[in-house]
Order: structure tokens, then sequence, then C-alpha cells
DNA sequence: GTCTATATTGCGATAGAC
DNA sequence: GTCTATCGCAATATAGAC
């Protein structure tokens, strides 16, 4: 069972940072436990005091990552507002955050794969209930006939593959901040499920505007 | 210079499947030299008699991903076809690619970090002709009036990611085909891009016909 | 071109002093 | 709880016989 209290040591936290920046920018299995004991500022040994195993710090990543997520976008809209409503404070915040938090959600989004079974069927099981959320929105805004689309849970992917994917190509030297972007997108996502944007969510056309800023690997 | 001619040594190709298949579910660097010659049917010296590098394997499926990708939306759509039907033919065989070659696509999208930096450079140049395609659909779009969108960047990275996130998701297990998923996303993105689809495309509401089918992972 | 055997390095994890 | 030192093994890549 994965009862961990999150025990506040300073230590802990800058090793846990330390592995999220590595595992972010050279995946798992790219990165050393001497890697994230040299960006912790201590020696290989020092990972061993606070965690079991390299796995283990993956997980642990992995499932507050997962909670994080889930706990945004349940924050994200009041509870009695319309369909329309919700998926864009919905989509706003949980593009919002894969944006500001893009090389951590990396990590959440990517890493699935070299969890061990046990904790593997752990985070998937956070992953059902975020995904739970788009769907139970999709699904209201349909039955209230404000929506309108061929697939309810196509629609309700697509719209997730925005904010997921920004993990691969956002930069924060880009022009884009997180909040344009969550904004933006909102709006793409009213869109994939037929609603028209309102007038005053619609700036005015700047196509091209943001010239050629195309970050390396986009 | 990459002038490598594709070689057509069927030992090669077994290889280089191996490889797709192993990198494609374990990571490059979760992988091993040893996997792959074993699922190539080989001794783990073989490998080297066909290539310099693990890394080098990597390069060849990725440079050739890339150009496999650049060739199915250039053949999508008609020179002299309107915005529209390009937009939407364009995503439909990028989506159907994803979807059908979900396993080497994700190598091609997740892994070029792992490529020196020569090589991912030369990688780098085929993304962005890629990128250059969908930025050229949506701004014809544009000067048409045929779309509208708050930012035309922003838009075609929208549209981009549907097809790319594909790879993280997509199993041939689940309720979609790649024909299907191509047409639906394609819809999609005229959507994004504000154009309503013709109703004749849009098939009857069957919102929640397909079911609770989520892969595991999704 | 394929194999067996191996050189060599790097990595996850531990031992034991302070 | 941190360190230095190190164990044991796995990984990339090569040597050399067939």
């Amino acid at each position: 069972m994965a009862t961990e209290q999150a025990r506040g040591s300073a230590t802990r936290a800058r090793l846990l940072d330390a592995a999220v920046t590595a595992f972010g920018n050279k995946g798992f299995h790219g990165t050393t436990t001497r890697d994230i004991a040299a960006a912790a500022g201590m020696s290989p040994a020092a990972v061993y005091v606070h965690h079991r195993t390299k796995e283990e710090i993956l997980f642990q990543i992995s499932a507050e990552g997962h909670r994080q997520i889930l706990q945004v976008i349940h924050d994200s809209a009041a509870e009695d507002s319309g369909p329309t409503d919700r998926l864009a404070a919905t989509v706003r915040a949980f593009v919002a955050f894969h944006a500001e938090n893009h090389v951590k959600a990396r990590v959440v989004n990517y890493e699935l794969a070299a969890l061990t079974e046990e904790h593997r069927n752990e985070v998937i099981k956070l992953r059902r209930s975020i995904t739970q959320v788009f769907h139970e929105i999709v699904r209201a805004g349909l039955q209230t006939g404000d929506f309108s689309v061929s697939d309810m849970e196509i629609s309700a992917t697509a719209i997730m593959s925005l904010g997921v994917d920004i993990t691969r190509w956002y930069s924060p030297d880009g022009p884009w901040t997180p909040e344009v972007l969550g904004e933006i997108y909102a709006e793409s996502a009213l869109r994939i499920v037929g609603v028209a944007a309102p007038s005053s969510a619609l700036q005015a056309h700047r196509a091209g505007a943001a010239g050629q800023t195309a970050h390396a690997a986009r």
C-alpha cells in the first residue's frame, strides 16, 4: 500500500526536484542515480538514505504529479457551471499546468513504462480519474445539447492530447505564456465539441503576428 | 553527411524492425543491444556488423520515419485543392499514419534527446519541414478567409498534437481503426480552424456508443 | 557475416566510518 | 544523515575463430 506521507525533509525535496529535471530531460533510463545525487549536491549514496530504489523515486514523482493534475482540474470550475464553462475552465487549467510544469508533466506522461507493474497500476488508476473528468464534461455537454461531436471518447481524448503534448514541445523561452496557451486551447476545445466561441473570447486575427519562433524540437 | 543508401539486406531489416519495437516499447535507453539482437534472432555481436553504434540505429529509424511522415502528408492532398480540403486530407493522412505506425512513430516523436547533437540537428530539419506543411495550410486558409483562428502557430501546433499524441495512447486492440481516427480528427482540425464541418461528414450523434473501452495507459 | 568469448566501462545499490 | 569506498552485475562494443 502506498500510504507514504509527504515527509517534508529539505534534502528529500532537493533530491526529488533533481530527479524531476533529470528524468524530464534525459528520461528515466537515461538518468543515473549519480546524476540525481550530483544535481542535488550530494554523494551517490545519499540517494538511498531517502529512497529505496531509483524506480521508487519515479513512482513518487509520477503519483504525486498525477494527483496534482487531478486537483488542478477539479478546482478549475464551479460544480454548478454549465458544460461549456466547465470545459473551458478545465482545459484552461489543464493546459496551463502542463505548460507551467512541462518538465514534471513530461515525466508524468511519458515514463509510465519504467514503473513496476504494481506502481504502474496505481498510477493508471489516477490517470483514469483524470480521463473521467474530461469524459464526463463532454458527456454532460452532449446531454444538454450544448456540444455536438461524432464520438464522445475521441473528442475527449483529442482535447486531452492538446494538453499532454505540450510537455513535448513547450519551452518557456517561446512566445507563449502558460495562461495564453490555456486560453487559446480552451477556445480550441470548445470548437472541437462544436461550440462556437463567443466573440468576446475571440481575439482579433493575429495570424503570423507571433512570427517564426519555432522551438527546435517542435 | 548522411547519404546512406537503404541497403536492402534482410538481416538488416530484421534488426531495424526489432529495434523499432524495442525502442518503442521500452525507450532507447531502456533497450539493450542484446534485446535487439535477441528479437532479431541473432547474437549480440551481429548488431555491430550492420550498425556502428546503438545510437546510429536510432538515427536510421528516426530519420527514415520522419521522411516517411513528410512523404505521407505531401502525398495526401492535391496541390490545387483549397485550404479546407487540404487540411482535412493532410490531417487524415497524418493521423492514420501515426495510429497505423504508432510504435515507430513513438520512437520518431519521443526519442530525439537520445540522438547525438549532429544527428539530432539533421532530424530537426526534417521536423521543421513537417511543421511547415501544417503552418502553410493554416496560413493559406487564413488568407482566403476560410479559416479563422486567434493564433496561426498555436492552431497548427494543436492540430499536429492530435496526431503526435496518438502514438502515446493508441492500441490496435481499441475500438478505432486508423482510418476512423483520421476521419474524426480531420473533422476536429477543421473545427479548430473555425470551419463548420459539412453535414455530410458529420455522422449521427453516437456519443457513448463506443462504451468504456479505455486502454490502460490512456 | 555469424558466432563465442571477452575487454571495459558504467550503473544500481550497499558497507561501514564519522 | 552524510560521506568514501566498493561490490556485483549489466551494458556497449570489440577480438578473433569459423
